[in-house]
DNA sequence: TGATTAGGCTTTTTT
DNA sequence: AGCCTAATCA
């Protein structure tokens, strides 16, 4: 069980007795780790599998370590909780729901259905959306309740007018939250440490379960979680006046928690790295191992990662370093536009596939945001290169397949106002905007729910007979549902709703070509459904929702490179060449490939702009970039766009100061010198020295006379120019398409 | 009164 | 891509 593991990581695994934090730097082995040592407490320490729980943050890690915990344990292994913390939290408030005032199969709501939640909460309050816009009122909720912080602490710590209103508005949405038995993600959290603060018998049925706990990616813990592990492990070693270390008691479980401060990536959502470095103070009694030696990457690649990540200020130094030799160089290139970088990467990989037998399935192209996919998507399709976009417009996030799960949720919840209202009217049966305020007011005044409103239309006042009508008819229609809802599984359920709703003929019928594919969708949201079913076959519907509302993962990670994938277990994929996967560097974390592309260095896309003013959030970019140079296993490039079209306005952006912090003689510049002027010229350029004073990005400037192209019209002259930099509207004659009149900033149109 | 359409706005990263 | 609003249609 120990064979094979260096002596640290040795160590990692059979540490026994106080709190053990082990920094795991990039491709240092920690999955290996804590895998290896699960199966150890199991074998030498006799502990049984029920007594340990593993926390990750996604569904994929979760897995992965399940599978290979199984691997070495095998079927014992089914007994261990090795999940995210979000479905850890709803499994323990599935059981203890009825404490806390809310029905066991509780709605959970993701950030879209909050944000509804919170748009209707600032209607009601008669808020102006202008100056409270609810989308921040709603961010800034969640950030509250990362904090831990309830509406009433809120409310007392709320000084200024606009504080107060954001504590009203909190207070406001977590009523209507519990009205509609639902719980956000960030409730999941926080209501269980509620709950265990508020039932310390319930604390103590987990804490005695589990004996160990283990925390993967605990950098990424934010104020909640970190209390929630505290809780979980019970209150711990404390230091007293003298310095002497007392024990509370023996009946804490053991803690073993796993991270690199150096790959912290998710502080916008609540994370604090705080929690990793101060682990020592916050358990006095802890033992920290350091692992550093990467078996992953070559030693340029790393070489690179550590010259970039050490300008961070305040940091603890680390070291990685690779017995697996220097490799190639860090190959450079600097395109003229966005097309030619991606025309580029294109390239090179057929070069790769020709040269070296570097398969598509080998090879990752990171960007720094997920609009910057579309461009590589053209290309590759135009050169017939096969690729995969993880993660962006998310399949959960579409219209039609959000409006099924709506109707599933409501049968399993009808209490769920969010997802009532949101098909209420869909497909379109004639309840329109007026009919719906009516019934609102009417179950306002009769303190009923909005569902048991719709129930006793026939007393609302001021509703007309054709509404009425349509109303009698939607209900009649849920409660038959309803009742089917009891004994049906949830794939024919969904598929009798689509039937039923006249959901799945309308689109049918229709001759919009876009209908087709979401018809698909929703086919293959039944199908997900069925495999639900496949896999336990006992599962309800309050488990399949549940089970599709936690998985907002990037999930489909295509084969062949992709992974933690031990020796010998190399995908099929691989004989078939896989495709090229494309992904935001927060996407790549805890994944390795043979070839990276790293694309989009620029300053003010990467580091984005929004962080250069910022010292802390440009400290997060370049975490964010070490994350993704350690991604690569063999080969690495750097790329950048000497001049980026985004929302149609050219910008010109400096090379990303990041490229700066490579040593120079680990890349390999493959950018011809004669090409292109403006290549050269912002080479040069002092970094950042634009960005500020137009405070983003620079809109084109446009004069009389000046030709144009634009993506839908074509050629064209502009002809008249109105108001300045981002406001300008200009006049441009496009001969046969006619004169239009376009906004300089968002128009997708480039001056020639 | 509800349906339909056009236009504006939005994009940093995500469990 | 989708949501929101306002204006117009039926």
């Amino acid at each position: 069980m120990l064979d094979g593991l260096n002596p640290q990581q040795r160590e990692a695994v059979i540490h026994h007795g106080g709190p053990l934090l082990i920094v795991a730097g990039a491709g240092s082995g920690k999955t290996r780790v804590l895998t290896h040592r699960i199966a150890y407490l199991l074998a030498e320490r006799d502990a049984r599998p029920s007594e340990i729980l593993a926390i990750t943050f996604t569904n994929k890690a979760a897995r992965e370590m399940k599978e290979r915990v199984d691997k070495l344990v095998g079927p014992r292994s089914a007994a261990m909780w090795v999940m995210t913390f979000h479905s850890a939290c709803v499994r323990i408030l599935r059981r203890e729901a009825k404490r806390l005032g809310f029905p066991s199969g509780f709605s959970i709501y993701d950030q879209a259905d909050s944000q509804r939640l919170m748009a209707m909460v600032c209607r009601e309050m008669d808020l102006d959306p202008k100056r409270y816009p609810p989308r921040s009122f709603s961010a800034q909720v969640s950030n509250l309740k990362n904090e831990l912080i309830d509406y009433e602490s809120a409310a007392d710590r709320a000084g200024s007018h606009l504080e107060k209103t954001l504590a009203e508005a909190y207070r406001a949405y977590q009523r209507r939250l519990t009205e509609a038995g639902a719980m956000d993600f960030d409730d999941l959290i926080m209501l269980t440490v509620n709950l265990f603060q508020a039932f310390p018998e319930v604390a103590e049925h987990y804490r005695r379960r589990f004996r160990h706990v283990m925390v993967d990616e605990y950098q990424d813990t934010n104020h909640a979680q970190y209390t929630l592990v505290r809780e979980l492990v019970g209150h711990t070693a404390v230091k007293t006046a003298d310095g002497d270390v007392v024990r509370e008691g023996d009946d804490r479980s053991e803690l073993c928690v796993v991270g690199d401060a150096d790959q912290s990536i998710y502080a916008f959502r609540g994370a604090t790295i705080r929690n990793i470095m101060e682990f020592e103070r916050d358990y006095p009694d802890a033992r920290t191992i350091m692992l550093e030696q990467n078996y992953r990457s070559t030693q340029n690649i790393l070489s690179a990662a550590n010259a970039v990540i050490s300008r961070n200020e305040s940091r603890k130094p680390k070291n990685l370093w690779s017995d697996q030799g220097a490799g190639p160089k860090i190959v450079g290139y600097v395109a003229d536009n966005e097309h030619d970088e991606a025309m580029f990467v294109a390239q090179e990989v057929d070069k790769l596939a020709d040269d070296e037998g570097v398969t598509p399935g080998q090879v990752a192209v990171f960007y720094r945001t997920n609009a910057a996919s579309r461009v590589f998507e053209e290309i590759f399709i135009r050169t017939g290169l096969p690729y995969k976009v993880v993660g962006g417009v998310r399949f959960y996030e579409r219209k039609e397949v959000r409006d099924l799960l709506a109707y599933l949720r409501v049968l399993a919840n009808p209490g769920d106002v969010v997802s009532l209202r949101r098909i209420i009217n869909v497909p379109k049966r004639g309840i329109g905007d007026r009919a719906e305020a009516m019934v609102e007011a009417f179950a306002t005044r009769e303190r009923i729910s909005f569902w048991e409103g719709l129930l006793r239309a026939e007393e609302a006042p001021g509703l007309a007979t054709r509404s009425l009508n349509a109303i009698k008819e939607f209900t009649a229609l849920l409660t038959e549902l309803q009742e089917k809802a009891e004994g049906v599984p949830p794939a024919a359920l969904a598929e009798d709703v689509l039937v039923s709703t006249g959901y799945r003929a309308e689109l049918e019928n229709s001759e919009d070509p876009q209908d087709e594919s979401r018809l698909e969708n929703l086919d293959e949201l039944i199908a997900v459904a069925a495999e639900f079913e496949e896999a336990d076959p006992e599962g309800t519907l309050v488990q399949f929702l549940e089970q599709v509302s936690l998985v907002a993962d990037a999930d489909q990670i295509p084969g062949g490179g992709a992974g933690v994938v031990p020796p010998g277990e190399r995908a099929p994929e691989s004989t078939s060449g896989g495709v090229v996967t494309l992904m935001t560097l927060h996407t790549a974390k805890g994944l390795e490939f043979p070839v990276v592309f790293l694309t989009g260095l620029e300053d003010g896309v990467f580091p984005h702009s929004r962080s250069l003013g910022e010292p802390k959030e440009l400290e997060e970019e370049r975490r964010l970039a070490y994350v993704g140079i350690t991604r690569a296993q063999q080969r690495l490039y750097v790329t950048r766009a000497a001049v980026r079209s985004s929302w149609g306005a050219p910008s010109f952006n400096p090379a990303s100061r990041f490229l700066a912090e490579v040593p120079r003689d680990l890349i390999d510049w493959r950018t011809d010198p004669e090409k292109s002027a403006w290549s050269a010229a912002t080479t040069r350029r002092e970094p950042a020295a634009r960005s500020r004073d137009t405070g983003g990005r620079p809109v084109a400037s446009y004069a009389p006379g000046d030709r144009v192209t634009h993506d839908k019209f074509g050629l064209g002259t502009v002809v008249s120019v109105d108001g300045m930099a981002e406001k300008a509207k200009v006049k441009v004659d496009f001969g046969a398409s006619g004169e239009k009149i376009l906004m300089a900033a968002y128009a997708p149109m480039e001056k020639l």
